[in-house]
RNA sequence: GGGCGAUUAACUCAGUUGGGAGAGUGCAACCCUUACAAGGUUGAAGUCGCAGGUUCAAGCCCUGCAUCGCCCA
């Protein structure tokens, strides 16, 4: 096949959905459920079926396809697991619009109609992403395919709340919990996020009974006051140490409340009084709980004053806040308000500002789960990666607080708690009963609250496989090779698998937990919609193409460091599926299906560099990818691609790929070329799935589908052909030829003059070597001949440049510029006994001789000999250069 | 308030047991050389945040400080 059917510049689109379907066809992203290979498996860390692709999916999923397609080049078994979940707040939210926008809502339909209505939303629109990780190339067997809500799943679901229900770890209790006005439900402590907001604190004074003096408190939630129960002080605050009187008024109100003692109180907040209200604070709660306090609950689900709040009954509760501060200022009760900025706590749903309210839910007991997950990952039975985080885990397990699971919303597993009203018994059972056990009656009603869509996503890595069948996915499977996500969720997710799998599977559901950094923008902002810097990957793939977005972002995934993407980086990278595409295109003009195999004793000096150099980066992807550093892999093989196999090997070739050295010569540079060549294509693959796949498909020598192929690093090959003598010599020729080009730039030297070169050398290896390899010197650097001469007969007025032991001389008869020259020698002369003088030093301190390593020694002794024999030549040079001046 | 991380070339960042400061982009000069101008050759550019300390030797280890970012309260 000649080049001229391949266009001179890549253009993905086409070639990716060709691909993309053509492995999809052919199966090859399915796994083998028993096999006799190595298992390997992912699950995919389930997007909410709402979600559309972000630059954080793309990440993430992207470096999930390159360990799984790496993989499948090793010969492994391969399971990459999909699906999404179903997101109960927010898909709720989504279909409840839909119905606004109808003049409904979900109360006029009921619970039932509502629920299908969902569905139906969910088969029309739900898991667009599905499609749009698609797009990116993710290899997932999309047969097995998942959906949190799926049935196997829901039972699954069923199972674990049934069964840590009677082992005591479920219980439900009226505690204090944060609520959603909005969403109206109970959230978990974690779904909740904090916001720094301007607001003041306002200083209230609390009368005594029959006096104008009383307790002030300082508060930033006047209209919580209406739910005070007590106001309490430290018994440490020297301030309150004569206080006699035990009760406050309660301003706005004919109540009062008792002055209670805790050290719990912080002196230096405020006045040192802190007006208490268990039903509407966290720590009230507990201090309430300690002191035995009522909870009064003033506010209601709507955010609304209840009757506690007399007057205000009604109000929405910051309209009460101004209302009250008005009204407690008309009384003089009101000392002052101070600005301050304090964190709120938004709903991570709809940023609404959540109520922390006292209210009946289903929680789990962690305490227990959590030390088992603790243990396997201080054990390293789980390993998390960066280590780092590991310290995160633990902090955040040690202190863990029960789970809130109950939430007031439809969509989602609905509790499988019935209530007795009869007797007041409680059925818990994996079946839905139909009569109360204890008394008969057919009167059963169902908890209506729904389960937080993170307890069914906490049973992901096992539910998806069958559990709580026994199946031989889960043999073959589990626990899974690695997890893949960012930070964001170490704990909503990760920390909550481990616990679900640990207890339930008794085995820890991933050997390793890799936590990759966030995708920010180029100035490392975060991406947000308000910022308007968001960056739709979609549109960058449609732009640069997948392999280039691919690349990118395996390039920057530093780990520990967040990745900031910008289109640019991603236009440089499509440069480099350009420049593959042009090598194969070359490679491509001479490679015949014939050229599958060479002699080892015929190749040439560069063919067996670059068949070292293939050998290393091969390693080094291999290792890269297999540590977690899927930067260091991309730059290894980017720099070997570009600057090894385009810049030097392929020019090497050409003579010999031109004929002009023979049959033989031409047929093992052929050989050699589409071996190197085959070798980029598939250790490129995990990175850039596409265009490989294409030169693939279009290169003689190989057949079928590159996802089929060897990964080329193997121990026999490496040891076969890495070769650090070879190597070496070739740094010495290509430090030659760049001392030929500077000579050639500096001197303003035509590009299509031909030079003649003087190579004088006392150095017979390296004699040799430029003897041997003259025709490639000559193309190299573009000269007429390159031939020896003996440092007396050197031509007078010549450039030079000195390589190792070795002189190049470059006549420049009429038209070298002296002046030039001469600071062109200085300059490096200047650099060379820079360095030379620093080794000298080392060299001549009896301390470093006496107690550094000898290795170390010998090394900088070495050094020393090259760099004051270069320091001789240079000087001659330049002495010689100057006399002519 | 507690914890974590960052600070290296104009920009973005590598730098893995402490032993000759690197890459990509950008910049400058020259070149439409028959794979590629989405290219090639050559070049300029850094007191490794600051101040101490350990060491024969510190970008790397220790202490303090400064600036920035994130997480938790």
């Amino acid at each position: 096949m000649g080049s001229d059917s391949l266009d001179k510049g890549y253009e993905p689109s086409g070639i990716e959905e060709k691909w993309y379907r053509f492995w999809l066809d052919n199966g090859f992203f399915k796994a083998e459920e028993t096999s006799d290979k190595k298992a390997f498996s992912i699950v995919i860390p389930p997007p909410n079926v709402t979600g559309v692709l972000h630059m954080g999916h793309a990440l993430n999923n992207v470096i999930q396809d390159i360990m799984c397609r790496y993989r499948r080049l090793l010969g492994y078994n391969v399971l990459w697991m999909p699906g999404t979940d179903h997101a109960g707040i927010a898909t709720q939210n989504v279909v409840e619009r839909d119905l606004a926008a109808k003049g409904k809502t979900r109360d006029q339909l009921g619970r039932e109609d509502f629920i299908k209505e969902v569905w139906k939303w969910k088969e029309k629109s739900g898991g667009a992403i599905i499609n749009q990780l698609k797009r990116l190339g993710a290899s997932c067997d999309w047969d097995r395919e998942r959906f949190t809500m799926d049935e196997g799943l829901s039972d699954a679901v069923r199972k674990v709340f049934v069964r840590l229900y009677k082992e005591g770890l479920i219980y439900e209790g009226q505690y204090i919990i944060n609520w959603c006005p909005r969403c109206k439900t109970a959230l978990a402590d974690l779904e909740v996020e904090y916001e720094e907001h301007d607001s003041y604190l306002y200083y209230i004074r609390y009368p005594f009974k029959g006096h104008k003096k009383g307790l002030t408190v300082a508060t930033t939630r006047p209209e919580t006051m209406f739910g005070d129960t007590a106001v309490a002080v430290n018994p440490a605050d020297e301030r309150f140490a004569d206080l006699l009187e035990t009760q406050v008024v309660l301003p706005l109100t004919d109540r009062t409340i008792p002055i209670i003692r805790d050290d719990y109180v912080d002196t230096q907040f405020g006045t040192g009084a802190l007006k208490v209200t268990p039903a509407h604070d966290a720590n009230d709660f507990n201090l309430g709980e300690k002191h035995g306090l009522e909870r009064l609950k003033v506010i209601d689900e709507d955010g609304n004053m209840l009757a506690g709040a007399g007057q205000f009954q009604g109000l929405d509760r910051f309209e009460c806040r101004a209302q009250v501060v008005k009204a407690l200022a008309d009384q003089g009760l009101l000392e002052k308000k101070e600005p301050l900025k304090h964190s709120v706590g938004n709903c991570y749903r709809c940023r609404t500002v959540v109520e922390p309210s006292v209210s009946k839910q289903w929680f789990v007991k962690v305490k227990p789960l959590a030390e088992k997950a603790t243990r396997a990952v201080r054990s390293g039975e789980t390993r998390i990666i960066p280590d780092t985080w590991s310290k995160t885990y633990f902090e955040w397990m040690d202190n863990i607080r029960d789970w809130c699971i109950s939430r007031q919303i439809w969509w989602g597993h609905r509790i499988p708690v019935w209530k007795c009203p009869g007797c007041s018994h409680v059925i818990v059972e994996e079946s839905d009963p139909s009569e109360c056990p204890v008394c008969g009656s057919k009167n059963i009603v169902q908890e209506t609250d729904v389960l937080d869509t993170w307890f069914s996503s906490a049973l992901w890595p096992f539910s998806t496989m069958g559990w709580p069948e026994d199946t031989p996915l889960l043999k073959t499977f589990y626990p899974t090779s690695v997890l893949v996500t960012g930070f964001d969720i170490l704990f909503f997710w990760v920390a909550r698998m481990m616990m679900m799998g640990i207890h339930f599977k008794e085995q820890v559901p991933f050997d390793d937990v890799y936590i990759h950094a966030l995708v920010r923008d180029e100035h490392g902002k975060k991406m947000s919609k308000s910022k308007g810097n968001v960056i739709d990957p979609l549109q960058v793939i449609e732009h640069y193409g997948a392999d280039a977005f691919r690349f990118t972002l395996a390039a920057f995934a530093a780990q520990g460091r967040d990745v900031k993407m910008s289109e640019s980086r991603v236009e440089g990278y499509r440069h480099f599926v350009n420049k593959l595409w042009n090598a194969a295109r070359f490679a491509l003009m001479h490679i015949t299906p014939k050229d599958t195999a060479f002699d080892d004793a015929k190749l040439s000096l560069w063919e067996r560099w670059i068949l070292s150099r293939s050998a290393a980066t091969s390693l080094a992807v291999k290792e890269g990818i297999e540590n977690y550093r899927f930067n260091e892999a991309a730059s290894a093989v980017y720099q070997f691609v570009w600057h090894e196999f385009c810049d030097w090997f392929i020019e090497t070739q050409k003579p010999a790929l031109y004929e002009k050295q023979g049959g033989v010569r031409r047929d093992t540079a052929r050989a050699v070329l589409a071996k190197v060549l085959e070798d980029i294509v598939i250790m490129l693959h995990p990175f850039m799935p596409f265009v490989t796949e294409e030169i693939y498909h279009i290169l003689p020598t190989t057949k079928g589908s590159v996802m089929q192929s060897s990964f080329p690093y193997t121990k026999d090959t490496y040891d076969r052909y890495r070769s650090l003598p070879v190597e070496r010599d070739m740094v010495f020729l290509f430090d030659l030829i760049s001392g030929i080009r500077n000579i050639r730039s500096e001197m303003n030297i035509q590009p299509s003059m031909k030079i003649k070169v003087l190579a004088n050398t006392a150095d017979e290896k390296e004699k040799l070597l430029i003897a041997e390899n003259k025709a490639v010197i000559s193309n190299l650097a573009i000269l007429e001949r390159i031939s020896f001469c003996e440092p007396d007969n050197a031509p007078a007025s010549c450039a030079s440049s000195v390589t190792a032991n070795t002189t190049c001389f470059v006549p420049l008869e009429g038209v070298i510029d002296f002046e030039k020259e001469i600071l062109r020698l200085e300059k490096e002369l200047d650099k060379n006994t820079k360095e030379l003088i620093g080794v000298q030093k080392r060299l001549s301190n009896d301390s470093f001789l006496e107690k550094a390593p000898q290795d170390v020694i010998d090394k900088v002794n070495g050094r020393h000999e090259e760099l004051s024999e270069k320091n001789e030549k240079l000087a001659a040079n330049l002495k010689r250069i100057q006399d002519m001046a």
